[in-house]
DNA sequence: AGAAATTACTGAACCGGATAAGTGACGTGA
DNA sequence: TCACGTCACTTATCCGGTTCAGTAATTTCT
């Protein structure tokens, strides 16, 4: 089957290619009866631009792109990125912007897809995620001059449009509100260590645990698998002095944690209360149910793309904090049984 | 920065643009000497082929697309697509091809994106999902001779290419065992009555569960959903004959039986057996692990994405049948208690 | 040795849009 | 009334590749 082009309806209705171009467009040239017509003969016989031909005169490939940098067993179940694509399609889609992924192995690879799609002309501009300290994609995305928004910082990035999340917040909440229960002994299993939002987790746990007098802060890392999750989990219970309460830097590791302590034969919330870092449904599928730290991936996406989109207009763009996340109080966490 | 164009390795090589073109595509037409020359100037400027020119003149993409129709927040849990993405990359990225994601509501959604991607020139084929009864996506692509891959027959697809898996096999093998440990009470809960494959998969279950003599084979309708799950799981668990074995159509919902079975104070494997279908991590993480039916799903994504780059190709293409499931005993199944 | 075939290129057309420059008709002000 | 500006277009060029037709030089065949 023919794909109509301009010229198909430039024919039909009498007039010129460029005539065509600007009515569709909404460029002035045309009168307002014309540019009517030719709207409505580009919908009757289902007109839809070339985005190749387009993206080679105007220089706009209308399209994004995202690396994902995890194996695809963390992928799989991992909820954040299916959220944060979500969260990126409500805004492309309704300018009808493609979303691009490639699932790379290393951030080396991630530098390499990036010049390729640069040199391909393939994506106008890209999410970063997993910002890392010295991050050598960085000083990639700054010499291209792609347009870019990075999220999971602050960190220094150059030219290139931050967005993060208040995790400090966050972190000073979730203590909080163990301590307010009665906890002492609280330790955290984090995310992976070279990531720059995890070390502003830890960092911030470090800091809320000192202020309130709580002597012991451990965080044990981690790499957001349940597999880790429950090795990390199973390494603090057997302490003689064990924590009674554990914040997860994500809901997987803390699901495993959950269930490392089950099989040791505490039990949840009486012997040990857990956080989870992030609400998906995957908290409030088991039991007990876990309490998490909660915030709208989604919309987080979202954001990030409004701001990818005007960066790529040329529009000046300011980093962003997006909302802290909240306690979702759930059936993990109760005060400690001998207090 | 300036993207370097074929002009600009022809000039530096002092041949003509035409003689470029059919160097860096292997094509005959230049000396050995004068292609090793050209080829090394390309590396040496880091030359990437604008994918806009080339699609407009050689009308390929070199992109395929995938649509997701199914809310963000079943999205983010349900490892079976990530998985399935993770396979499709194994192929595209070795031949760079791209892969343009697309998150929609509805089946009528999706057939608007096809024909919007077929009027871009914006993919060169597709990849189907959760094919259906009747499915009004079908005809669409037919008729645009949109090259496809429809996963989760087999069915009535015209000149598309099916990629299945034989789950009627994979879930015989689970009664049976079920069978083999002494249940006589096996329930389950299913996927989306509408989806073809769950289809296949409740008419096996039926004809296999007759076939053994087991008196009831009930099927309760879900939608992949935790909270479903667990509600179906509910109301089979407070039937006078409550069942002693619950085979569940994905993984989230048989977490979410576990939940609720624990919830009720029934043990598993004591009280009730599971067996989940797919075998995410998610199995491994809850307590006790799940049995499930094990099929490698990112492999399955592989052997779709070779079809689907073949149909491109204009290769002839068979419809195909993937591996059985086979099940992984764990902790979740045992003989039931009364027996 | 001369005709034919092959090799190694060059030049130009083409894909389908965007857009700058050009054109004729018409209205307007001095 | 004539120069000028504006409107509503048309024409032509460009984007960066692919590919076909053409050509000169060399090799092959009889």
């Amino acid at each position: 089957m023919k794909r109509p082009t301009i010229a198909d309806i430039a024919r039909r209705a009498g007039v010129s290619k460029g005539a065509v171009s600007y009515a569709l467009n909404g460029q002035p040239g045309v009168s307002e009866a014309t540019r009517q017509r030719i709207v409505a003969i580009a919908q009757e016989i289902g007109f839809n631009p070339n985005s190749a031909a387009r993206a080679l005169s105007g220089a706009r490939a209308r399209a994004v792109g995202l690396t994902l940098c995890r194996p695809a067993r963390i992928l799989s179940i991992e909820p954040f990125f299916m959220g944060l694509i979500s969260g990126f399609e409500q805004e492309l889609a309704a300018r009808s912007y493609a979303l691009t992924l490639q699932v790379v192995a290393t951030p080396q690879n991630e530098t390499e897809v990036y010049r390729r799609w640069w040199g391909e002309r393939r994506v106008d501009g890209v999410f970063v995620t997993d910002l890392r300290e010295n991050d050598i994609r960085i000083p990639v995305l700054n010499e291209l001059q792609l347009p870019a928004v990075v999220i999971g910082g602050p960190g220094d990035t150059g030219n290139l449009t931050q967005l993060w999340s208040d995790d400090a917040g966050a972190i000073t909440e979730a203590v909080r509100y163990l301590m307010a229960l009665g906890h002492r002994r609280i330790a955290r299993v984090g995310g992976l260590p070279d990531l720059l939002h995890t070390r502003v987790r830890t960092k911030a746990f470090t800091e809320v645990c000192a202020s309130l007098g709580l002597n012991e802060a451990i965080t044990v890392p981690s790499d957001y698998t349940g597999e880790e999750g429950g090795r990390a989990t199973r390494r603090l219970l057997i302490e003689a002095e064990r924590p009674t309460a554990i914040i997860y830097d994500n809901d997987v590791m803390a699901v495993a944690g959950l269930s490392v302590a089950q099989e040791m034969g505490l039990s949840v919330p009486g012997d040990l209360s857990i956080v989870a870092w992030d609400d998906s449904p995957l908290c409030s599928l088991v039991h007990p149910p876990l309490t998490a730290l909660s915030r709208d991936i989604a919309a987080y996406g979202a954001h990030a793309a409004r701001q990818l989109l005007a960066a790529i207009a040329g529009e000046p763009v300011k980093d962003e904090e997006e909302g802290t996340a909240h306690l979702t109080p759930r059936g993990s966490t109760a005060p400690p049984r001998d207090s």
